[in-house]
DNA sequence: GAGATATGCTGAGGTTAACTCACTATGAGA
DNA sequence: TCTCATAGTGAGTTAACCTCAGCATATCTC
């Protein structure tokens, strides 16, 4: 049993842990605005900083797109984001924020940050930065 | 907006990607098995290394009781735990891994394992080490 | 330019992993 | 003893996924 695998064994674990919490400090810091998982989609609509298509917003999410379509009706009936025909193939639909959904986003995103901020806060700033560039390289390309 | 507040949104976004992924490979490696919320259970019966109350076992998952009881009645009629009375009290149910459970659970964690290695291959095994002190920091009491 | 094939989205229905609320049985304190 | 707290569970709900099938539109092949 070497040390390494012990270790891929116990990162796994403690990320687990870790997001666990963290999403739910979330559910109750959204209570009654959105879920996590629609609150996925607007900061992924915003990442992009343009209408994305249905199929193209499930690719960035990582979910299968008529899971994506479930999602972005509860956000359009909410007025969060807006569909409309992709003029270039008649077939595709465009997804896009609305000024509510930007809106919303901002605050969301201060909750959420406040939720990381009192976990963080056990690691110094320098700490945070390594850690930061830890996770930004296990999932660069 | 403080650069440390932008390194707080920036981890939970990288932490809920990472661990998103993770538990999709595991999904894949697991299939026919267990679930993920059934591998906890044993991971966690496994760690405590004697019975545990059910009530002591959602503590330590972090879900309320009432949840951990279906996860044990899966499990249970999965030949993989069994249940107890705690002679101290008759209300209690203690919970414990059978000789299968804790052979399967092997099989699983190396599978999790690889899994988890594949990822973080893109790191050295020093970074490793240092990833794993981090977030061990952020869960410690 | 017509027919086969591929693509984009959605209806129907299922699974996992949680939740709450209400109930029963038992234990513990006034 | 009578009350109140605690341990587990039945019933029912929710979020976030999934697959499979189907329709409309696009594209490719002849």
């Amino acid at each position: 049993m070497p040390a390494a695998d012990d270790t891929a064994e116990q990162i796994a674990a403690l990320l687990d842990g870790i997001v666990r919490r963290q999403r739910r400090g979330s559910r109750e810091g959204f209570k009654d605005s959105v879920t996590h998982g629609q609150f996925r989609v607007l900061r992924t609509l915003d990442h992009a900083g343009r209408a994305l298509r249905l199929s193209e917003l499930a690719a960035q999410l990582g979910i299968v797109p008529r899971s994506a379509t479930s999602v972005v009706d509860d956000l359009e009936s909410a007025g969060l984001v807006a569909r409309q025909p992709d003029p270039k193939d008649r077939r595709a639909t465009l997804v896009d924020l609305t000024p509510a959904g930007r809106h919303i986003l901002t605050t969301l995103r201060e909750k959420r940050r406040a939720v990381m901020a009192t976990q963080l806060a056990r690691l110094t700033p320098a700490e945070q930065e390594t850690l930061a560039h830890l996770l930004h390289r296990l999932t660069e390309d």
